[in-house]
DNA sequence: TATTGTTATACTCTATAACTATA
DNA sequence: TATAGTTATAGAGTATAACAATA
């Protein structure tokens, strides 16, 4: 099936197009086997989270906030990597489905204290089970202790 | 900087918001740890190759064609991992910048064979050594060995 | 009937500029 | 004047359905 091409105008072609592009400079670059791979795992969080109508950005926010209540949406921004607009988008989300709230409590009356609501804890200790699982399963290639090397190794180029 | 909110609401909040979510369980989903990563990388390229009017992929579409020439359509968005409307994007694209051409010469006369053009050729050899620093650059936090252990693990994650 | 390439379309993500209300 | 949040908008990336030409 693989064998059908390049009769005519080339007949001393290499090979014909395997399923993945193996041979090439694609294979040494970690920012081409980074995509692939975060593809990958994406992926399989995306399914599990598509049934709690949730994105896995959404998921993120929740942690954040859970660790940091009160916290201000510019600070929301900053950590999640993301700009104040989507900030705004997001909340007005966990708002509607009831995980979080806005509430104006500060001495800078410009800004919000976000807070997880009660729905929004007892959800999250949920979805952080699952997606936990869904890491472990995008990553059953690795033993536990490829898995600590390989965050390992992230976090050094995030942070270097 | 980073202490001037949670004053009136919860006096008995954690800590201030960090520039990281440290401490949650985001630090350790590989998944996360992947998207900050590729994040990070994928932007220094995007950086490098934009001075060529060209993108990642479009990119990596010049590398694939080079490694299989005569290749079809449908091969490269099963390569690359891309739907077929995508791919006659790109290839619109690196048509009119005269990187690539298709030519009908197939006995199939539904398919193209897509080439580089000798323009094409000489502009990933330049490209190559470009994306290759830019891979490096990305990743200088890591030692050589370092880096082949990161590509093994990831390639793991691939194909688990 | 199935496949190659294409068009049209839509939905998400991302980024920026401009507005408001506070400071 | 500067900042927090918001709105509007536009550009990519991604996915699907439907079509024309060919098999």
């Amino acid at each position: 099936m693989a064998r059908k091409n390049a009769q005519t105008l080339e007949d001393t072609l290499p090979d014909a197009p395997a399923a993945e592009p193996v041979g090439t400079i694609l294979d040494e670059l970690i920012g081409y086997a980074l995509r692939r791979a975060q593809l990958k795992v994406a992926q399989g969080l995306i399914d599990e989270l598509s049934s709690f109508d949730l994105r896995p950005a959404q998921f993120s926010a929740l942690v954040v906030i859970e660790a940091s209540p009160g916290l201000m949406q510019t600070d929301l921004a900053r950590i999640l990597a993301i700009e104040p607009p989507q900030v705004v988008t997001l909340l007005n989300k966990l708002e509607k489905m009831g995980l979080a709230v806005r509430v104006r409590c500060k001495p800078d009356k410009r800004s919000y204290g976000i807070f997880l609501s009660k729905a929004g804890e007892t959800q999250l200790k949920q979805l952080k089970a699952i997606v936990k699982q869904s890491d472990l399963t995008a990553t059953a290639a690795l033993s536990d202790e490829e898995r600590a090397q390989l965050l390992g190794l992230l976090q050094k180029i995030r942070q270097g």
